[in-house]
DNA sequence: GATTATTTGACTATCTTTGACTAATATAAA
DNA sequence: TTTATATTAGTCAAAGATAGTCAAATAATC
């Protein structure tokens, strides 16, 4: 087992004893597993990613930390299903079919799914250059969506 | 949690006790907190800024002062306001802080805040590239206040 | 052997703390 | 009244403290 493995059964595991919620340092994990501090980055890209049903925030600077929150999965098993549907890209009609299928499943009120649907409108991501704007939707989409549970969840 | 973050944290606790208004030395908080007089600059910039309801106004010389206000607009004020804020391109800290000032005012709760919060961050924007990401987060956060303002006035 | 996953480190971005210098105001002195 | 002094607060840039990004090197797997 290597050391990314081995960091994020350590972070799984303060997950489990914090009831799904933790803030460490990222200088603090690097030290104590002997790696460079940007291997936490990838164990967290890797592993704890909205896919997976977890949320990542952080902060820099002096008192900086990094906050993992578990997502807990129930009413929103629906939500997280989604998520996975969404994969790398999701174009504007599909996406819309979705964000219904989440409200028409309880998961969101009529306000978030207003939000949603302006969030993944073609209008909202003119910006984006064609050749990504799939992709930024799905992203954005994804990271809405688990925003959606832990709100929801608390 | 820095030292910024525990004067905040006191000067809204004093905001909170004195109905929204309060009044202070620049050198007793610094003495209060053993920090330079200069870093309730700081704090007062970065966290009691207009954009998050706050208006400050001081006083030099003997009998000196500084006196925190809380100001609340009303909440459909804020957005339109906030929209027009936004412009063509913002940068993250300045959609967070945007966002902020949105759930303050009471337009917005914990959820879709946590929504708004989810579609403007680096992390959501990602496959944007660089060069468009803050114009892309510009138009995904307008877009998508201009969708609560019609939910919300339901 | 090719492909994928991991590890590493140089470089960047962001947030905080500090201190030297500046500006304003009240009061006392001339 | 004018000037000087003391007493505040403001500005800004440098230094310090974290975290993020990216791509090259290495290891593991197919």
């Amino acid at each position: 087992m290597g050391t990314s493995d081995i960091i994020a059964r350590f972070i799984l595991e303060t997950l489990e004893n914090a009831g799904g919620r933790a803030e460490m340092q990222r200088s603090m994990l690097a030290d104590r597993f002997g790696c460079v501090p940007s291997q936490i980055n990838y164990v967290l890209t890797t592993r704890f990613s909205p896919e997976r049903g977890y949320q990542v925030e952080s902060r820099r600077g002096e008192g900086g930390y990094i906050r993992i929150t578990r997502v807990r999965p129930s009413p929103e098993r629906i939500i997280m299903h989604t998520v996975n549907a969404v994969g790398g890209k999701v174009d504007r009609a599909t996406a819309e079919a979705l964000v219904q299928n989440v409200r028409d499943a309880g998961a969101a009120d009529e306000a978030q799914t207003g939000l949603l649907l302006a969030a993944v409108s073609d209008r909202a991501l003119r910006p984006a250059p064609p050749e990504v704007r799939d992709a930024v939707r799905a992203s954005v989409l994804k990271h809405m969506l688990v925003s959606l549970i832990s709100e929801n969840s608390i």
